[in-house]
DNA sequence: GACGCTCTCGTACAGTGTGCGAATGCAATC
DNA sequence: GATTGCATTCGCACACTGTACGAGAGCGTC
């Protein structure tokens, strides 16, 4: 049975002490970068190896000499997110307030490349910048004092939480971006369906008006996700043995 | 300016007091049935309307008659698991326990229908079904005890976890599936390569071994959803006025 | 000059979502 | 019963997708 390669990482590492092959490797992160520029401008959906292509002045084919298949770029340009992500560990810094940087760290990461999003619950992230920032992660909860699988756990349970929140916020910016309104124009301009759509339902109703009420509805999401975010650090510290 | 629909729940509500035309609402539900259930057996990629036309026994552009286009049909889907989910509000049930029930319940829907996890980030979910769970979701907390902004909060970040662990967890199942082995043989598969690419990494790696010598690994990922699930159940209960 | 290796790209194939317009079937009206 | 009109189906076409294939270009080494 020839092995099953999941992954670029896979691939890479099965290959061996892999020779960089420096030209190859420099047009590849090329490639990388210019997949990140177009996602990022225009979304997922608008990345076509064409469109790539003609961005980097090549034919749509060539890209496939540094690169096997568009999940496999795709899966190096997540990469490279989680490249940008901070994990302030070992710097003497309490452990609530460093897990407080990666997680504010890892939603702006998110809300920059709202593409990363919809690509993390697709496939597991193991390349290496997601490696070093999950040995980091891990450090971190092993130096605030978990143990064995409790240090796994806190992993997962803050950047689950980080992930979902965020995960529906650009999801809201798109849909609204999607109809080049502002957000308080089209809460104004939905404001007749919505409320129909809440006939009967007083307390999402109540909600609606203190949101089309507030001020900057940004400010609005930092406090949602600070609220949440130290709900679960409280939470993860309660369950520090001592 | 013309209004500017970003989704069904849209047009519904701005068409008013819709004649339901029995017909054509039934031949809608059987779509989204079949819709459902080929998401389900082959996954997100594997639906297209050809493919959803000859399982229905009809021409593929047949479906534009009951449905405006694809997403649209994405989106009466998602609908439709959100209506799976349990939330047992109002039955004397403490509120810690109704929202662990309700935990449980979107994380088992999601595992049951896992291209909905890819599509819960692409969109916000305002289908009918899904402002019912959002509405018992607050009657919860606001039963709880939580007022104003908190009750939103509060829900966000419960569900916020919840989505957030479900969607790893299932992105794991889906890239073992894909190679046809069983969790227990890829990991056996795949360990020269993980174990070099955790090289210098040692927490990482325990980690590691610790996952291949457990039992099942379904258990520990109930494990590990319940860390994080008592971990923000006990932060919202820290944070309830008193 | 001949080889081999790295790299580019044109062409082609099978597939996608969906707009359009012609065809069908069926119910109500004359 | 014939005719009209509407609901519904569907074949075709278009522009587009990812990528396999194979022909070629440029270049360093014998």
């Amino acid at each position: 049975m020839k092995p099953q390669y999941t992954s670029v990482w896979g691939r890479l590492a099965a290959e061996g002490a892999r020779p960089p092959k420096k030209d190859a490797s420099t047009s590849q992160a090329q490639i990388v970068r210019a997949t990140i520029e177009l996602l990022d401008a225009e979304g997922l959906d608008a990345l076509s190896m064409r469109r790539l292509g003609t961005k980097l002045s090549m034919g749509a084919t060539s890209i496939y000499w540094y690169v096997a298949n568009k999940v496999e770029l795709l899966d190096l340009a997540m990469d490279e997110v989680f490249g940008e992500i901070a994990l302030p560990v070992g710097g003497g810094l309490h452990w609530q307030e460093a897990a407080s940087v990666f997680a504010h760290s890892l939603r702006q990461a998110l809300l920059r490349h709202p593409w990363a999003i919809k690509l993390l619950g697709s496939r597991p992230s193991l390349g290496p910048n997601a490696l070093i920032l999950a040995e980091k992660a891990m450090i971190l909860f092993e130096d605030a004092g978990f143990h064995g699988p409790a240090i796994d756990h806190a992993v997962n349970t803050l950047t689950a939480y980080v992930m979902g929140v965020t995960a529906s916020e650009s999801g809201w910016y798109e849909m609204v971006a999607a109809t080049g309104l502002s957000p308080k124009q089209w809460l104004e301009q939905n404001e007749s369906a919505v409320v129909a759509s809440m006939a009967g339902r007083p307390t999402l109703h109540a909600l609606y008006e203190r949101t089309r009420e507030s001020g900057d509805l940004r400010d609005d999401m930092i406090d949602r996700f600070a609220f949440g975010l130290s709900c679960v650090l409280d939470g993860l510290a309660a369950r520090l043995p001592r």
